[in-house]
DNA sequence: GATGAATGAGACTTCATTCAT
DNA sequence: CATGAATGAAGTCTCATTCAT
């Protein structure tokens, strides 16, 4: 065990950290094009060298960022996961878990669904990369329900891209309105809908 | 008979056509950002300042698009929808309307469901405009077919919303692919989805 | 004598001169630099094409425009200098004469005063021709009576530059002034100075 | 000792007045419209974009150079006045004072008397400022001669005006003309002009 | 003669990136 | 390591001028 990491790591990883959130902020606020070096620098109160120190250019940010985000959230989701052994149940905490998350961190939510978007194509990618993580998740969970006949076979393809769709534009509108209600008092009627999609919560 | 009548309108019509033309290719394959006057003049094969005379900038030209766009998807929709009468069929034959007018036109579909909602602030609003419109559609009909007992009673707000983000991913993910199938392929599959989470097409 | 000119040429007179007049105004009130040509030929009532033929360029408008102006400021002064046989009455005349018709002409002065002076150094030489035409007058007026022993000798050369700064700087401030009192008022005290300055009108 | 402490202001500073002085040459060259950032840029020996980093805009270096040379002119005048008690005295040091800065300083000459006058009516403001300082000098000053009863009483007001004016003039030819006589030379016929104008030099 | 759509050179300005201090 | 002044490529927009109709 290392119980002192070296003060010059620990002060890089600090000052990363802070530029990432500063990145966080910025990009969630004004969309990647529009935002500027300069904003990000004095926001982490750091100067654009700085920046520059740690990252070798403003698109390496937005990936580190996405990157960053990518991985709380799947922690996030993860834990969840891990408790539950039903594949419905593992897909229904798995949502409930990007709900949360997303809820609770907007900037987040516009980062994901909206400005990654509109970046540019030179981040279709990374960002098809992440989503197709998160519907490969949920088809292989519905597989794996449809195996055990928990519930009848259908197209697991199209319905884990329908499931993200739709948590995906409940969650963009209310990150994009002015004054949304919480995304935890939609959900519930969400969920209903989604499960009866796949033949449960029968009527 | 005198078709050329109106010359110069004329001329000013189509210059202005062909303008916008250029600019859903170039918005598309570029993004909003990225792409440049010079590079829709070039396209339209015209002159930046030819581009200028016609609109006042370059976000007046993206706005005129997605307007323009507009108006042709609702009329593709709205000839569709007009023909049925109970609604679930118009519900039905709208979204099959869209699937069919994005699959035949894919940089519609990218305008639309990726470059505009990165586009900036600035056409939020316009964009959130054209969505709730057609979400707005989908609950007027939900709430009718609740009205007349069709379906069982459901959230119908969340339900519109979920509907669109769900075809929204599916025509995204196709609009962004590489070598993606056909959309029509796809459509039926989403359609029992989405049918069955109102409660139709009972296992 | 020719009672009618041809229809033609006489339309194209008149285009003409409401093309300057058109100009005087927007040079005027925009300064040379900031008035279009497209503000000159709305202004005018005309299009740009139809400036174009009457005109070789904005250049040559000014050009124009501070001829036509210059010939009408010496008419004027003309006049009344003829009237007069004494040196000094003509110079006095000829001073009330630019008084008045600035004084009734704002648009005038502050395009002799103001914007000829900063249209570049393409206008100084014209700019030039006409404020030495009236100084050489000034100086020869004086010279006249300084032969005549109405005045006692003096340095023509310089008082008539300085006379002509003087009614310019007066002048210039009445006509940026936003409120100013009329000229007429203000005169009689500058010529009082003036005259002064020669040595006539001994306290 | 430390000389050199406030490096990066120091050489911030030497940048922005080496761009001034560029700026200087330039609009007295050119014009103010005429003049490009491309020409100080290389002027000033820096880029573009060095030129933004210290000020926001054309116009803001013009501000700014009208400020400095303001400043710069009333040092001048200030010292020469100061030395002085008698009203008279003071206004003769402080038209000296003028004539000796410009006429060792052309391209100030040019700036103030020329361009910024055709700059543009959001200069007028500021210039007007500059001038009206000095006319109210001026006229405080003749107003403190009449009550010592140096001189007989007058108008101050359009005095001060009219003797602005007429050194105005006298500069201003001095200045445009293509191979004028020192402004030494002809200072002191104007002097003796300007005097005998409020009563003074008595024939 | 007149019109106004079209052209294209060139202006100002922004900003990602570099580098001397 | 950090700073911020400096760079320069690239972008948006303007407008005097031309020319087909």
């Amino acid at each position: 065990m290392e119980p002192s990491v070296p003060v010059r790591q620990d002060r890089a990883v600090t000052r990363q950290e802070r530029i990432l959130d500063a990145a966080l902020d910025v990009f969630a606020a004004h969309g990647y094009q529009q935002a500027t070096v300069d904003d990000i620098a004095s926001t982490a109160r750091t100067s654009k060298g700085g920046i520059y120190f740690h990252f070798p250019g403003k698109d390496a940010i937005f990936l580190a960022l996405l990157d960053r985000s990518a991985g709380l959230l799947l922690a996030r989701v993860g834990e969840r996961v891990g408790a539950e052994t039903d594949p419905i149940a593992k897909v229904d905490s798995a949502l409930l878990a990007l709900v949360r998350t997303f809820g609770s961190h907007r900037s987040l939510a516009r980062l994901f669904l909206v400005e990654a978007r509109g970046a540019g194509p030179q981040f279709h990618s990374c960002l098809a990369d992440v989503q197709s993580r998160f519907v490969a998740f949920l088809k292989q969970q519905f597989d794996e329900a449809v195996n055990q006949n928990l519930v009848p076979p259908f197209d697991t393809e199209v319905a884990s891209q329908a499931w993200f769709g739709a948590l995906n534009q409940v969650v963009t509108s209310w990150a994009l309105a002015d004054r949304p209600r919480p995304l935890d008092e939609t959900y519930p009627h969400l969920r209903a809908l989604l499960l009866r999609s796949i033949g449960l919560l029968a009527p």
